[in-house]
DNA sequence: GCCAACGTTGGC
DNA sequence: GCCAACGTTGGC
């Protein structure tokens, strides 16, 4: 068994953030509408069963980290590429080798207070995060360290 | 709503 | 394969 990894998953709350996931049954959600092949990769290849995930809210007003969540169903299909009435329909996505993933995830805990993005610029100790670097990539590695310091600001 | 950064598309 | 045009993300 390989060791768990860490992910930072971006939302945007309005339309899929982590009331969502809490309201949801069992807390479990599938993460889909990831569009960017990047994080596709990361999501296809390399998130696995038991991994652990912040859960970032974005364009929003209170951005940053609201909580955590653990992958509870690998990479599958992302359903939506295929139909026609969703946001995420993606005409050239072929059944036979969907181009874009989805995984599940289960809400694990929810912070007291959302941690923002400007309180987290602050430490020193996350000046590499991806979340500065790449500010666009959707899912993004964390290292243990990182996900350990973010979690005793919780 | 603005706009910088950056990803994607398509003509050549 | 280059690169200009265009579209999207995401903080402010």
């Amino acid at each position: 068994m390989k060791e768990i990894s860490y992910w930072l998953f971006k939302a945007e709350p309005h339309i899929y953030g982590i009331d969502h996931l809490q309201a949801a049954p069992k807390k479990i959600g599938r993460w889909d509408g990831i569009r960017n092949y990047q994080a596709r990769n990361f999501l296809r290849d390399q998130v696995k069963l038991e991994d652990q995930v912040f859960i970032y809210h974005s364009s929003c007003k209170l951005i940053g980290i609201a909580g955590t969540a653990k992958v509870v169903k690998p990479a599958y299909p992302d359903p939506t590429q295929f139909n026609p009435q969703s946001d995420y329909f993606d005409q050239k996505s072929n059944p036979d080798n969907p181009r874009w993933v989805s995984v599940d995830i289960q809400l694990t805990n929810i912070c007291s207070k959302i941690i923002p993005l400007t309180e987290l610029k602050h430490y020193s100790q996350l000046d590499n995060m991806a979340l500065f670097k790449q500010s666009r990539l959707s899912i993004q590695p964390v290292t243990k360290e990182e996900w350990d310091f973010i979690l005793g600001l919780f």
